[in-house]
DNA sequence: TCTCGTAACTTTATCGTTGACTTTGACCTC
DNA sequence: GAGGTCAAAGTCAACGATAAAGTTACGAGA
């Protein structure tokens, strides 16, 4: 059966540790000791079992991704990322979801320290960082994906927050909208950042957020948030101002709230403008196409792999780094209200 | 750092295989060692090496899944699934997406092989069988998922694909469309199954395809199938007789087929109704909301959990195992003639 | 009293690989 | 010819866990 470098060793004369060497390329072998060696390797197909390479080396050439939800384009994009990227590398991704559930997600972290995985990648639903110095004692690198938390000195690659704010806020404002309101995510640093980039968008037309402008997306139960886009919409249309453009949260609640606007019977993007963010893949095919923030994410599952695999490679852990995917704005027609293309 | 059983052992004046025991919960320990021991596991979070435990058993509580596409929600959904339910057990997932890509899949599966994973699940985009003989060579147990190949004897779960065709055309026949056309997928079992159950849905009325009415998706580079599913569309309103009625074999050929006939100026479903598989979570956001044959997904991901589960627990190769899913129709706008809920 | 069984541990060998040292022999140099 | 260098092997001891086969001590049964 499965071949061993003792079947190997045996079949040549050879020690082991010989046909190791020939394995690892060490220099110390003779050309034609190695060419044999590569000959049989090839002809009992072999391969190294790596729970014994593990064993020795306390390294496992494997990474671990925890994700909200794989359902959700953007982390399954991801997530195909970082798999393609890694997989080149010889290590494998196991891959889970957390259901936006802090305490699964943790068990999942724990599930990954306990097989020793090389880098643990998470984009986190927790809302302390406790989870975090549990990993931290076990000495197991990690990266945050998407979320950050507060002052954190962790690996961090994500988009910047702040940077998609203004942009789809910037973008409704060119649009001649003049009362942009943002139904605005939980309270997590995308939400925080997108918040305070529609605000510097506004202010820097010399602008605020009017009363009742900014409303949150509810957490209850349906974490896609379609239906929280609906009812943050609702309340919007009931405002004393309505709105003439909105800036939602993802692209989820974006639908939600399109869905609001028409069941109004008001037209976007003549009546309301509406942007979302994640430029997920169907956005052409809807019943208004949407506009979007393309938040890269393919951009940051590459940007991710690679700094797993530096980390991995790296022979001591060396100091966190933060890197930032510039977003970029899709426009169609839930906000195209000039046929000039501005 | 990381506690090992000799840790333990020495803190408590015990020997190794005494601390091994107790975590295996072997009957010849004493009630008083036992509970110290547990006690010492806890204090240190004790956490049992991997590697080690695998080189010993030759087992590694790990699986592999290869899917097509993680990014299509079909496998996604499956992925998921899985992971939540072998996560539960004890096990690991490993995920890989080969982007259709047979090659790509075979290195994918021999990276499986390689890190010795209980159970390998596919969703295998090969032509061939040739691949999983060399899976059987390292007498690994492997899973097909959604697609079977010919008559090869072997672990399966997917849905009933001629049930699919079935009910999606029977419910098109009942919507009083006559000239039923079908967009079948590529050359595997699927698209096989789904086009045979159309034919016999079909015969069932006393009819059959007319000609031109059954269209190949091209398999070129869109491997989601909207662009496909367009030209498709294209040359069925070009032809003789003009359908009144489109199954198509997913969802994604389905957008792209419904925006070729609104690009036509035709109305859905007054004109054509369309019904696709999949039932993809943006169905009800599209312009026309998408009348679909749902395969559940989930209901696959986890019978296949159970089954990869029950495979990786036994002792021996059990005969193969074949499970089929029943679809479940779901209709939406986009083929509901009356409003009598027929 | 002697054997035997049993509960509760311990010893030893093993899984497949690797890292750190040795050994061996050929060849060179002074 | 003694000593040194170098290439090309080989030995040994881990790595952390487990399975199988010992080893005690103690009480029961004959």
């Amino acid at each position: 059966m499965a071949a061993r470098l003792k079947d190997i060793a045996n079949d040549l004369g050879l020690s082991v540790v010989t046909v190791s060497k020939v394995l690892r390329d060490h220099p110390d072998i003779g050309a034609e000791t190695r060419k044999r060696v590569l000959k049989r390797m090839r002809e009992v197909n072999y391969q190294p079992n790596l729970a014994a390479r593990s064993l020795v080396s306390g390294r496992t050439w494997t990474l671990g991704l925890v994700v909200p939800d794989l359902l959700h384009p953007f982390f399954a994009e991801i997530a195909k990322a970082i798999s393609a990227a890694t997989r080149k590398q010889g290590y494998s991704l196991f891959i889970s979801s957390s259901d936006e559930d802090p305490e699964l997600e943790v068990q999942e972290i724990k599930q990954l320290l306990a097989r020793r995985v090389d880098v643990i990648l998470v984009a986190s639903a927790q809302s302390t960082v406790e989870c975090f110095r549990m990993i931290e004692e076990q000495k197991t690198p990690y990266i945050l994906i998407d979320r950050r938390f507060g002052d954190m000195e962790t690996n961090f690659v994500g988009v910047d927050d702040e940077a998609v704010g203004m942009l789809a806020t910037s973008h409704l404002l060119e649009q001649q909208c003049r009362r942009v309101a943002h139904i605005r995510g939980p309270n997590v640093s995308t939400a925080i950042g997108r918040l305070e980039g529609y605000k510097r968008a506004l202010a820097s037309h010399h602008l605020t957020p009017l009363p009742g402008h900014v409303i949150s997306l509810g957490t209850s139960g349906d974490h896609r948030g379609e239906k929280g886009g609906y009812e943050a919409a609702k309340q919007l249309l009931a405002a004393d101002t309505r709105p003439d453009g909105i800036f939602c949260f993802n692209d989820t609640s974006a639908l939600g709230a399109m869905r609001a606007i028409l069941d109004a019977g008001l037209r976007i993007p003549e009546d309301i403008a509406v942007v979302g963010c994640g430029n997920f893949s169907y956005s052409d095919f809807l019943r208004v196409p949407l506009s979007s923030v393309d938040q890269g994410s393919e951009n940051i599952g590459r940007h991710a792999a690679d700094l797993a695999l530096r980390i991995a490679r790296a022979k001591k852990q060396s100091k966190p780094k933060a890197e930032y995917i510039a977003p970029r704005m899709v426009v169609r027609a839930s906000s195209r209200r000039f046929s000039d293309g501005r």
